[in-house]
DNA sequence: TGTACATCAGTGAACGCGCGTTCACTGATGTAC
DNA sequence: TGTACATCAGTGAACGCGCGTTCACTGATGTAC
């Protein structure tokens, strides 16, 4: 019983194709991206067309498919940036040494300063939270999170294997992406809501973070 | 400067229209939300059509129409379904004492119960995890997790408050929130990667939970 | 510094396809007497 | 228990629209001499 209308074709490309060289092009290739990013925000991911960003971005079709194979590339694209970004936040900081601190209250306010800039930098980039769910939602780009995640928290169970030496190591896999994830939901949520407090939640999720890899010292 | 095509109908209907009455009326309707399950499952939302459904489903478009008023119904029902199923065990829980416990391996256990219940349960349920994603991607049914969530998280914070009577109201909002969606995260991991052990993964949110429900007591 | 040519960047207009959805109808089930 | 009728359930076939995408072309920029 085949399902040849549901089935996507299994190699569709989502790198650029044509890397833009004068500034006239660069400057294209940016406002294709800002201007998904809006849609994406204002609309979901159901509503990102490459009409509708031509439309909006005031070019024509074929200038967008000069440098995007497809709308997925786009999307990918926004999802690489944003994810190098925080990505690299969290490297900088881990490097800075920010799992590591005297009192239990410097640990927190050093694990609430990365997820406020985490969080702050979510905000401003062109698509912001929208990217995460729309990566979420489209299988083909789902692996990009994964491996982000997985990355990230590889990186960081290294540094809690160095500190917590008698912690089984798959109990730090699984602890480590855990945490990413719950650093992506509390990102996702401070900014949706620009009600909520993000610097509460910010030292919430260092309490959290701070308690919990305690446990690694415990037998429970 | 006004983007017609990109703006949706502000009033999409969402429930169903007409209510099956005989037999063989709820197997359609019962038959196209599984239908729908599955297609989420294997190509995710973007494939998810109603001429899809009805194809393999072996109906015709009327009659799918009969009942739903349009596609985000069919997601909606479904997303209703799982998130009662959800929200029920997590109350059933709550009223058992799954907060109680004398010693802190009685209190991780008794979590990691519900959570393996819940990961269970998602897993057998048509759908299972791309339900959550869709739902996060579509605009107008996001508020559906929301609500959910917060329902969830106000009754567990009732229960937080009466075990932490000093911790602030503030602190409880915003940590039974962030453990929704800690859970909903956890949940998709397991559900998503079955290679991963799920009973490992529930542990460590029980221990999770446990360390950081002490936090309420201090004054970090 | 000016001209000729190559290359890069973008436009106008349209394409075919599959989407969500509906119309007019037939067949199945339930109900009253 | 059988028949007549009302209602429920589903079909066949098609609709218009907007989607992703492309063709053939014009205009802008860079480069060599």
């Amino acid at each position: 019983m085949p399902k040849p209308t549901v089935e996507p074709a299994a190699d569709i490309p989502l790198d650029a194709k044509l890397r833009p060289t004068q500034a006239r092009a660069q400057d294209t290739y940016e406002v294709v991206l800002v201007t998904a990013g809006e849609l994406l925000i204002e609309s979901g991911f159901e509503q990102l067309t490459t009409n509708a960003i031509c439309k909006r971005a005031g070019l024509t079709p074929p200038a967008l498919y000069r440098y995007f194979p497809n709308k997925y590339a786009i999307l990918k694209e926004l999802g690489d940036r944003l994810m190098r970004l925080q990505d690299e936040a969290v490297f900088a900081w881990m490097e800075a040494g920010g799992l590591e601190g005297e009192t239990a209250s410097e640990r927190v306010a050093k694990t609430a300063a990365l997820l406020t800039d985490v969080i702050d930098m979510t905000r401003r980039f062109p698509g912001g939270a929208a990217i995460g769910r729309a990566l979420r939602a489209v299988p083909m780009l789902q692996q990009l999170r994964f491996a982000s995640r997985d990355m990230v928290a590889g990186q960081f169970g290294e540094v809690l294997a160095g500190r917590f030496p008698s912690a089984p190591a798959a109990r730090i896999r699984t602890a480590t992406r855990m945490m990413v994830e719950l650093t992506y939901a509390a990102t996702e949520m401070a900014v949706e809501e620009p009600g909520e407090d993000a610097q509460a939640l910010a030292r919430e999720i260092g309490r959290l973070f701070d308690c919990y890899f305690e446990t690694f010292d415990q037998e429970i």
